[in-house]
DNA sequence: ATACTCTCGGGATATTTTCCCTGTTTTTTC
DNA sequence: GAAAAAACAGGGAAAATATCCCGAGAGTAT
């Protein structure tokens, strides 16, 4: 183990890993790389290799990346996070921050944009895409928006969220979640309660009007 | 211009497309790369550089990649298209090769398949992953284009969809069409069945997908 | 220490949906 | 023009789901 930063990539698409790591290649800080598919793995390896930060992105299989997030955090409360994601939406910025990221990025990053930040976290501090810090600011001081209702969810509720408004009855929630099919049942009453909203329909309305779903390829 | 061949990559985002070039670079048998990071460049980089195929993803902003390859396609019937997806949904196959793509593959892949891939496709064969080929064949029967769904549906069930998608409680909606609540729910429960999903919110996927739902204003 | 909020779920009770079935009206089709 | 096939509207019973209310434990802030 040198004096260079070790880092673990996780996303569960090996194109996009080989991608980080020409990207992360670029710097001869970077020591060596491990790779995890998904949040579990993740966790395993950290424990296993103790690598200086996680690079990683949100949308994956499992117990997807906030939970992961939060699960490495619990490991390790010291853990360096570094999330590096398609999405570009405050939502999920202030979403990652709270459940402990130390820094946000986004895949139009350039290379050096990421090593820069991985250095940067690495050294204890914090990196946010200045762009989104930008947006971030100004949106704290309008509490006008549409999404503030989003952001009354609590984590939990974010997650049954996000499942539910893609299509997800509640019971497969539950058990992606792994937790009762009780327990998401209430959060999805609070959930619809705070958004002020009566059906799953409307979350999904909702939901993709904040871009909350990838509704892509048109 | 060797005997090698030429790849135009077509990625929104650069890390993904330098994931591409770590894949494709293996070979000997790959020669220039060229990048564009939407379809609208994708089609003028075409033309300048008349690459031996093009990869591209579906999700891009702008045009999006379905157009983008009905436009090459238009520009060019005899242009080789492989499209290298997130999603691994049939329907996106099925789309994907309506449009012209000559091949599809998922990001899953290791790198050997799209290499392979590419090299078939530029020899003027096809090629689609093994699983997902397997699938579609055994979804012949029941393979209809999401749009074919749609219309599948009744006047009246189209009403009811409608409404449903756009978040109106069955008792609202039988409320609004002046209909029994029994009756909407049989409606309901008969267009989930034709258009294959589980859930309200997934028809509301559908339907925003299929600009039914206006959900860009608010 | 106290008071939060978040999380997780049980139990009893609505509510909703499904499945199956009976009719009536259109619309096709031969 | 008659027969067949959809579409349309709903009832009843049973199954599935959601809600409401409750309490317990964990964590955090005052």
């Amino acid at each position: 183990m040198s004096d260079k930063i070790d880092v673990l990539l996780v996303d569960d698409h090996a194109v996009v890993r080989a991608g980080y790591k020409t990207y992360l290649s670029l710097s001869n800080k970077i020591g060596d790389i491990y790779e995890a598919d998904k949040g579990e793995t993740a966790c395993q390896l950290y424990t296993q290799y103790q690598p200086n930060i996680v690079v990683m992105d949100l949308s994956m299989p499992g117990i997807g990346g906030f939970e992961s997030i939060r699960r490495l955090i619990a490991r390790d409360p010291n853990c360096k996070i570094l999330v590096f994601s398609i999405h570009n939406e405050l939502v999920y910025v202030t979403r990652a921050i709270k459940a402990g990221a130390k820094g946000y990025i986004t895949k139009n990053s350039v290379p050096e944009t990421l090593v820069a930040a991985v250095c940067q976290i690495a050294a204890g501090g914090s990196y946010v895409e200045p762009e989104l810090a930008q947006q971030l600011a100004f949106n704290i001081a309008s509490e006008k928006d549409e999404s503030e209702q989003i952001k009354q969810l609590s984590p939990r509720e974010f997650d049954v969220f996000c499942l539910l408004a893609r299509g997800y009855t509640t019971r497969k929630a539950a058990e992606k979640l792994c937790l009762s099919y009780k327990t998401v049942c209430n959060h999805g009453t609070s959930i619809k309660e705070k958004l002020g909203v009566k059906s799953v329909a409307e979350m999904t309305l909702l939901a993709s009007r904040h871009g909350i779903i990838d509704n892509l390829a048109h």
